[in-house]
DNA sequence: TAACCTGTTCACTTTTTGGTAACCATGGAT
DNA sequence: ATCCATGGTTACCAAAAAGTGAACAGGTTA
């Protein structure tokens, strides 16, 4: 295992990424949704304030790992999908969800007895 | 690619281990050092405030991912090391490693020159 | 005795993040 | 005219995270 590779400093911008009270949530949802309509993740995600989603699907489209697309109609439609680079993402994530899933078992519980994410 | 296992419960579980202004940098230093006096790691991260640094470690190590280690000596000497469920997230971190090193370059090059954090 | 080192804690302050609720422009439906 | 829905902004507030500086107990050293 050759760990001489946390240069912390790409670590650290991996997290800036991830971290936001209602991203990893986010990507769930676009991760298996292709194309997800503003309101409609809104309405998904209980709890969020429309200005905090907002907030965070800006910052995850600055940071590229979204794209969001206006669509000409009236009332106005908006779409959100990941990017490559967001997709990218995805091993490094499941790797997360497995280290909780392995080594954070109970913790998991906690999380989801304690509902701080709803689904 | 089965992303379905993206319980994000899991992940937020993750994501908020390393969530933490300078957990990123504990770690790095942890996974390199085997053990660490705590005013040597604080010597080692500059701008730290030693209570904050406490902080941090002190969480992780309730997160159950480092050990602390108080030897009967005068004046104390407390050492900090990664436990085995610490250990288990490297695969993750280097995940999220690669990921900035191959789709974030820039960020990782600008975080660098802000010296968002420094070596 | 006085100054010193260590890991910790305390009392605050500042900064960052998240939350509430109102408002806006637009056009379609009632 | 009125009301509704959409995506977005604003002004204001609350909570969390990080930072500052001092103090502490304890024995060591000078």
């Amino acid at each position: 295992m050759d760990y001489d590779r946390f240069k912390y400093c790409g670590l650290n911008v991996a997290l800036d990424v991830l971290s936001g009270k209602w991203k990893p949530v986010i990507l769930f949802h676009l991760f298996h949704e292709e194309e997800v309509r503003f309101t409609e993740l809104w309405r998904n995600i209980p709890k969020v304030a429309k200005k905090v989603l907002l907030e965070q699907l800006k910052q995850m489209e600055e940071d590229g790992v979204i794209i969001r697309e206006e669509r000409n109609t009236f009332p106005p439609e908006v779409y959100y999908r990941i990017s490559e680079k967001g997709k990218a993402l995805g091993p490094a994530l499941a790797a997360l969800q497995n280290w909780a899933t392995e080594h954070a078992a109970e913790e998991v519980a906690a999380m989801r007895a304690a509902k701080k994410v709803a689904l």
